[in-house]
DNA sequence: TGCATGTTACTGACCGGTACGTCTCTTGAT
DNA sequence: ATCAAGAGACGTACCGGTCAGTAACATGCA
């Protein structure tokens, strides 16, 4: 009651008190990611933040600086929430390859889904060598690597052309879902992948339900 | 020699003077596919075009009004040319389904290829009702039912969850190619819409090979 | 005292958009 | 044939607002 909620969460035990640089962290994050790069100003963030702006840039160099820190944020929490729908797949390895797809399936479904970040950046930051654009490549690549590795644990003949076959169907539900929602063409993604795998497989068409 | 180059192209037999409108609206399109919406600025536009702000604005109501009509030519250009390459493909249904995957594929190699401009846009403009958006929808949703029409021209169970997974390949090759370029999974395009189809077709696993 | 933060006020560049003057080409009357 | 007037097309110069970013200083708290 005698708190103020805004400048303090509730984390267990301890309370932490969120700093001027982390509100600006995390209100640039969601901004961002709801609304674009370059779509959300610097007053604008500060304002959400409940901060000012001095305080942005006591903190973050430019706001490019601050873009490369929530992308790099964003990668990280992607990276690890992907690992750990692997990881809770179990060992079986194509329930570990269809977690990844189920992963993206779930995510498609949120109301606040608004694409992959990445991706969205790589589209808005056009210029070539943009801090931002690095950070996304270098996401995707791990990404893809992952996904290989993947198709790798799998006995099929061509894992890579199997792993990024699964990459182009998530990539286009995520892109596709921009315009049509999740009910356009992305609502076929789980049914696609499945497909595909069986087809690496080698096994008999078996999975033309959606 | 006499003639000022450029304010008039030869086209044949009438040469035929370009307008200020028109310059503004080619320039346009091409900065805009090139560079992003919000990227590029009105001044820029008329800078690039060789002509005045009050030209751009007695031709166009706004520059939201601008990007729609850009978009809208882009669609209709972008439509014909996959109606074309169906028409070429001859009478096959397979053939004329690859056909559009092979289009876009071919694009996909073009050193100035920059994604779909409606796709960009979409993800550019987050405002709901942006009649760039209304534009980017529709497209989307022709070209949808256009590969609709060709998974059906095919004797398969499902020809929906088939288009689907060819869309779902495409516009992840699309997305794909901003970050990784044509060597990313964006190559794994054509090898993949082959399985799908094969899938579909219910024949013996026989398309591994890229 | 020392540190994090807020306050205020500013910069120069750029944004989309416009009021108004100028040029040229066409048309019609003489 | 000549000239004047209208109509379009175009440019000059500018608007208010917003952009990212900063300097100088005040405040509150440990």
């Amino acid at each position: 009651m005698a708190e103020n909620s805004s400048e303090s969460v509730d984390c267990g035990m301890e309370p932490i008190k969120k700093t001027a640089a982390s509100k600006v962290f995390d209100t640039a994050r969601d901004l961002f990611y709801r609304r674009g790069i370059r779509a959300v100003g610097v007053d604008e963030i500060v304002f959400e933040a409940g901060v000012t702006k001095p305080s942005l840039y006591r903190a973050f160099k430019s706001k490019d600086d601050l873009v490369a820190a929530c992308l790099q944020e964003s990668a990280k929490e992607g990276r690890e929430a992907i690992l750990a729908a692997v990881a809770a797949a179990g060992d079986d390895p194509q329930d570990r390859l269809r977690a990844v797809v189920r992963h993206f399936a779930d995510k498609l479904l949120c109301p606040e889904f608004r694409g992959c970040l990445m991706s969205n950046v790589a589209i808005e930051l056009s210029e070539p060598g943009h801090p931002g654009r690095v950070v996304a490549q270098n996401c995707k690549k791990e990404m893809r690597a992952l996904t290989f590795d993947l198709a790798r644990e799998l006995n099929v003949a061509e894992p890579e052309l199997l792993a990024d076959g699964v990459i182009l169907a998530i990539e286009g539900a995520i892109a596709t879902h921009h315009i049509l929602g999740s009910q356009g063409p992305a609502q076929s993604l789980v049914a696609t992948c499945d497909g595909l795998i069986e087809l690496h497989l080698g096994r008999r068409v078996a999975v033309l339900t959606q």
